[in-house]
RNA sequence: GCGAGAGUGGCGAAACUGGCAUACGCACUGGACUUAGGAUCCAGCUCCCCGUAAGGGAUUGGGGGUUCAAAUCCCCCCUCUCGCACCA
C-alpha cells in the first residue's frame, strides 16, 4: 500500500480488475431476489455534466449496497439517442447526426466508467439503432390495427425554430420546451396515441404508487385533470340540431343566458354566415388564430368576443340565448363551448359586464340576496336554487344530482366526465427520430408496413438541410414506395418520425434482452427483472417522460406482452445542481475566469463593472456556472466527486456547489487512507473481533460506535436514502478510531477491534467511494472483491450502554444531567434525578407538582 | 388564483415516533510542527447580554394554541421554490 492516497493510479487499476472480471454483469437468476435499479438514461449530448454525476452517484449507491445485501441486481445503462439537438449539430458542424450521437456515446460513455458506475455494460443500447426502433415500429402498427393510433388533420402546436410539433406536455407556458421560442398554432395531419382512453386508470392508480414523491403524483393527477359534470345539449334556434357543452356546474344551468364558443369551433363561421355578422366574425376569429396562444390565454387578458348572429335555446328555461364567439374558450377543453352563467362564473361575468348581457341570479347563499345589479364579481359559492323551478329549494351541491338526472331522463344531455388530458401528438417533422410505419396509397389509402417490412431505416444518405427542414420530405430513394397492399409503385411513405418520447416509454423493458431479435424483448426476462424497483431521475420529468411510460405499459399489458401495469414501484426525483451566478450588467452571466478578483468585490475582466453575485441557480452553460466533472476527476479522482455529492445535501435537495466542499471531500479521503495506512502493521493478520465477551473500557465505546455506525448507515441508505447523513455518520466513526488512545488499540485485545474498526469504514463506504474502499479491503489482506462482502450487520448487545445519560429537566427547562445504569428502573432514576444537587438548588422549597420520566432519556419536574 | 414543497448558526445541513436544538462538514479564529505551507495535527466556533469565573438569558420565518415537554402537532400570517393556470 502506498503512503500517499493517488486517487488516479487507485481508481484506474480496480476498473481495470473488474472490467477483466466482468464482475458488474448480471444474469436472470431465479433462485435469487431481483432488483432492477434505473436511473434515467441521458441524452448523448457531448459531455457528462454533473447532473448526470449525481444522478448516477445516487443510483449506484444503491446498487452496489442491495448487491452486497444479496440481490440479484440489474443496473444498466443506455442512450436516449434520437433528438434535435444531433440535428442542430450537425447542420452546424456538417457531420451526420448518426456520426455525432455516436461520437458522443463514446465519450460520455468512458466518462461514466472513469467514475466507476457498476453498471452491466453488455446491456447497453442506443434508441437510434435499428435494432431497438423497429420494435417501436412494430408496436406502432399493432396499435394502429387495433385503433390505438389514428391520424387526424389537427391545430397542433408549432416551433418554428425548431420547425416542428410540439406536444401538449412540450409546451411550457407558450414556449418550446426546448428552445424557448413562442410556440404558434397549425393545421396539420398529425399521429395520435390514444392515451385519453387510459386517462381513467392513469388517474385511478394514482393512488396506488406509495413508493412515489407525492409531488409527482399530484403533479400527474393534475394533468390528467379530471371533471366531472354533464354534457347539455342547447338546440339551436334555426332548428338546425344542438350544440352540446359541457360542464361541472349544471346546477347554475337557469342562469345561463348566453352561449360562448372556441374561435376555432367549426360551428362559428357556420352560424354566422347570412346572418350580417359574418364579417365581423371572420376577421374576430382570423385575428385569435394568428395571435400569440399563450398571451390569449393568459389570465389576465381582457376577454373579447364577437355576436356570432345566431342564438341558441337554453333547454330549462326556454330563454334565446345569444351565441357569442369568445378569446377565453378553448377548443381544446370540452366540446369547445361554453354555457355562460355569468351570475355564477367570474369569466362569464365580466364578460356579460362588458357586452350588456343578462344577469341571473339562480343560487342565493343563505342570509343574504344577490341581486345582478349590485354585484361586483360573479359568485361561485355554495347556496340554494332559486328562479330554477322545479328545483327551487334545493341546496346546490344537491341540485348537481337532480339536474343531472332531470337531463338523463328527458334526453336533454348527460352526466359526463372532461379530462384535461389530450391524446399524445407522436409526429415530428425532423430527421433524427424513428419514421413512422405508414405508407399512403392512392388506392388503398393509409397502409401500415407489414411486420415484414420491418424496420423501415432511417436511411443514412440524407443531407441535412438548413434550418433543420426534413430532408426526408425530399428523399425519393425514401418517400417513394410500393403499396404493401396493392403493390401500385405511386406509394409514399409518411416522412414524419415519431416524438423520442416514445423511444424512453420502453427502454427499460429492452434492457433485460437488450439483443432480443424476435420481439421488443424476451418475455421471460422482463418477467424476471420487471417492474423497475427503483427509478431515479430529475423531477423535470415528472409529467412528460413519466407519463407516457405509464401509459406505454398499459398499452403493452393490453396486447398480453407484460403482466403489470406501472412500470416503476418506487421513484426517487433528485434535486437539481446549483451554483452562484457572477453577473454583469453590460456583459451579462460571466465565467468565472473573466471575473477580477472573485466573491463580493468582483469586476468585469471586460468593462470593469462591479459583477452581481450571489444568485445560486441550477448550472448551465447559458449562466456561466457549470463546474466540469472532467476537471475534477482529474483533480481530485472520481471518488471524491462521488463522495462530495452524495454528502452536500440529501438526494431529492437541490445541491448547492461548492468547490472548499469538494475539498473538504478529497480531505476525509485523504484522512482514511492515512487511518488505515498508519494502523496496517497493527492489524495485518488479526482477525476482525468477532468474540463472546465484549471488550472493556475505551475498547468497548470503539466497538459500539463501530455497530451504531453499521446500524445507522444501513437505516440511512436502506429505508431513507439519506446518503449524507450515512456519510456523517462514517466520519464519526472515522473520528472516534482517531480519537482512541494508541496503547488501548495496540494490545492484544484491541487490534481485533480496531481490524474490525477499520474494515467496517471501509464496507460501509464502498458503496460511496468503490475505488478508494477496494484499494484499502485488498490492503487489508482481503482477497475477494469488495462489491461481493455482504454487508455488515451489528448486534444489539453490542449496542448496548452500560450507563445512560438521563436529562433533567425542571419546568421543561434541562438543568443537569447524570449517568445511571442502563437497567436502573423508573424509581431510581427518579429518586437519582431529585437527589441531584443542581436540581435540589433549583427546586428550593417549592412544592413538586408532577415528576415524569422517560425512561432511557429524561426526567421532568414540574414545581 | 389553484395545487405541492420548503423556511433551523456566517454557509451546506442534522435532529427517524413530540423528549439534551445545531450531529457531520465548510468557512473562520488561535496554537503546534515547519525554510515555508494552500499539507497535517490540536483547540475554539448559534446569538446577545450580565459576570473575573462558575453560571445565567434568548433562539428553529412571525404570532397564537395544545402539552410536563414543540423545529416536530393544531390555527392564523409572512417569505421563497416548483408545478398548473380564463379547464367551463
Amino acid at each position: 500500500m502506498e503512503k500517499e492516497y493517488r486517487p488516479e493510479s487507485v481508481e484506474l487499476k480496480w476498473h481495470k480488475i473488474w472490467d477483466q472480471n466482468r464482475l458488474f454483469q448480471v444474469e436472470e437468476d431465479p433462485g435469487k431476489e431481483k432488483y432492477y435499479l434505473l436511473e434515467m438514461f441521458p441524452y448523448p449530448s457531448g459531455n457528462i455534466h454533473m447532473g448526470h454525476v449525481r444522478n448516477y452517484a445516487i443510483g449506484d449507491v444503491v446498487a452496489r449496497y442491495k448487491r452486497m445485501r444479496g440481490f440479484n441486481v440489474l443496473h444498466p445503462m443506455g442512450w436516449d439517442a434520437f433528438g434535435m439537438p444531433a440535428e442542430n449539430a450537425a447542420i452546424a458542424h456538417k457531420v451526420h447526426p448518426a456520426e455525432w450521437t455516436y461520437q458522443n456515446i463514446d465519450t460520455m460513455r468512458s466518462q461514466l466508467k472513469r467514475l466507476g458506475f457498476s453498471y452491466d455494460w453488455d446491456r447497453e443500447l442506443a434508441t437510434c439503432a435499428p435494432e431497438y426502433y423497429r420494435w417501436e415500429q412494430w408496436l406502432f402498427v399493432k396499435m394502429f390495427e387495433k385503433g390505438m393510433v389514428y391520424r387526424k388533420k389537427a391545430s397542433v402546436n408549432w416551433c418554428e425554430t425548431c420547425q416542428t410539433v410540439l406536444a401538449n406536455e412540450q409546451v411550457e407556458a407558450g414556449l418550446c420546451w426546448r428552445c424557448s421560442e413562442v410556440v404558434l398554432q397549425k393545421e396539420l395531419p398529425q399521429w395520435f396515441f390514444r392515451i385519453t382512453d387510459y386517462a381513467e386508470d392513469l388517474l385511478e392508480y394514482c393512488e396506488r404508487l406509495p413508493g412515489w414523491p407525492d409531488k409527482v403524483v399530484t403533479m400527474q393527477r393534475n394533468w390528467i385533470g379530471k371533471s366531472v359534470g354533464a354534457e347539455i345539449h342547447f338546440p339551436l334556434e334555426n332548428g338546425d340540431g344542438h350544440i352540446p357543452v359541457f360542464t361541472t356546474r349544471q346546477d347554475t344551468v337557469f342562469g345561463a343566458t348566453f352561449m360562448v364558443m372556441a374561435p376555432e369551433h367549426p360551428l362559428v363561421m357556420q352560424l354566422a354566415s347570412g346572418t350580417g355578422q359574418e364579417e365581423e366574425v371572420r376577421a374576430f376569429v382570423e385575428r385569435m388564430w394568428t395571435q400569440d396562444k399563450t398571451k390569449r390565454t393568459s389570465d389576465d387578458y381582457e376577454k373579447e368576443g364577437v355576436f356570432v348572429g345566431a342564438y341558441c335555446i337554453n333547454p330549462f328555461t326556454k330563454w334565446q340565448m345569444p351565441i357569442y364567439t369568445a378569446n377565453f374558450a378553448l377548443m381544446e377543453y370540452g366540446t369547445g363551448a361554453v354555457m355562460a352563467v355569468p351570475a355564477h362564473d367570474q369569466r362569464d361575468f365580466e364578460f356579460a359586464r362588458k357586452y350588456g348581457l343578462d344577469i341571473v341570479v339562480v343560487i342565493q347563499p343563505e342570509g343574504q340576496t344577490l341581486e345582478p345589479e349590485t354585484m361586483t364579481e360573479a359568485y361561485v359559492d355554495e347556496g340554494i336554487l332559486v328562479r330554477s323551478e322545479p328545483f327551487d329549494g334545493l341546496e346546490n351541491l344537491k341540485a348537481l344530482e337532480a339536474i343531472a338526472d332531470y337531463l338523463e331522463e328527458k334526453q336533454m344531455g348527460k352526466r359526463a366526465v372532461n379530462f384535461r388530458l389530450r391524446d399524445w401528438g407522436i409526429s415530428r417533422q425532423r430527421y433524427w427520430g424513428a419514421p413512422i410505419p405508414i405508407v399512403y396509397c392512392d388506392k388503398c389509402g393509409v397502409v401500415p408496413v407489414p411486420e415484414n417490412d420491418l424496420p423501415v431505416l432511417l436511411p443514412e444518405d440524407a443531407e441535412m438541410l438548413e434550418g433543420g427542414k426534413s430532408p426526408l420530405l425530399t428523399l425519393e430513394s425514401f418517400v417513394k414506395t410500393s403499396c404493401p397492399k396493392c403493390g401500385d409503385t405511386g406509394a409514399s411513405r409518411e416522412t414524419d418520425t415519431m416524438d423520442t418520447f416514445v423511444e424512453s416509454s420502453w427502454y427499460f423493458e429492452r434492457y433485460c434482452s437488450p439483443g432480443h431479435g424476435d420481439g421488443m424483448f424476451d418475455q421471460e426476462a422482463v418477467g424476471y427483472w420487471m417492474p423497475v424497483d427503483q427509478y431515479i431521475g430529475g423531477i423535470e420529468h415528472a409529467i412528460l417522460h413519466l407519463l407516457y411510460s405509464r401509459y406505454f405499459t398499459r398499452v403493452l399489458k393490453d396486447f398480453g406482452l407484460v403482466t403489470y401495469k406501472e412500470p416503476f414501484t418506487r421513484l426517487l426525483t433528485q434535486g437539481m445542481v446549483c451554483k452562484e451566478t457572477q453577473k454583469c450588467p453590460e456583459h451579462g452571466f460571466l465565467y468565472p475566469e473573466d471575473v477580477v478578483e472573485q466573491g463580493e468585490n468582483g469586476t468585469c475582466r471586460e468593462c470593469a463593472s462591479p459583477v452581481e453575485v450571489g444568485r445560486i441557480e441550477k448550472m448551465s452553460k447559458s449562466k456561466r456556472n457549470v463546474v466540469d466533472p472532467n476537471a475534477l476527476i482529474e483533480q481530485y479522482g472520481a471518488d471524491t466527486l462521488r463522495l462530495f455529492c452524495l454528502f452536500a445535501a440529501p438526494p431529492e435537495r437541490d445541491l448547492d456547489w461548492s468547490d472548499q466542499g469538494v475539498e473538504g471531500a478529497y480531505r476525509f479521503l485523504k484522512r482514511v487512507w492515512r487511518l488505515v495506512e498508519e494502523h496496517l502493521a497493527d492489524v495485518t493478520g488479526v482477525r476482525p473481533f468477532d468474540g463472546d465477551a465484549l471488550p472493556h473500557g475505551d475498547l468497548k465505546t470503539l466497538h459500539r460506535k463501530t455497530h451504531q455506525t453499521i446500524k445507522r448507515v444501513t437505516n440511512d441508505i436502506d429505508a431513507r436514502f439519506h446518503f449524507n447523513t450515512a456519510i456523517s455518520a462514517v466520519m464519526e466513526l472515522v473520528n472516534t478510531i482517531q480519537a482512541s488512545k494508541k496503547e488501548v488499540l495496540l494490545s492484544s485485545e484491541g487490534a481485533p477491534v480496531l481490524r474490525l474498526a477499520l474494515e467496517t469504514v471501509t464496507i460501509l463506504l464502498s458503496p460511496i467511494v468503490p475505488h478508494l474502499s477496494q484499494e484499502l479491503w485488498e490492503a487489508l489482506g482481503n482477497p475477494e472483491s469488495v462489491l461481493d462482502v455482504s454487508w455488515p450487520t451489528y448486534s444489539e448487545e453490542a449496542l448496548a450502554e452500560d450507563e445512560i445519560l438521563i436529562v433533567i429537566q425542571v419546568n421543561g427547562k434541562v438543568r443537569s444531567r447524570f449517568s445511571i445504569a442502563a437497567d436502573a428502573d423508573e424509581e431510581a432514576i427518579k429518586a437519582a434525578a431529585l437527589a441531584d444537587d443542581r436540581v435540589v438548588e433549583r427546586i428550593a422549597d417549592r412544592p413538586l407538582r408532577k415528576v415524569i420520566v422517560v425512561q432511557n432519556k429524561l426526567v421532568n419536574i414540574v414545581v
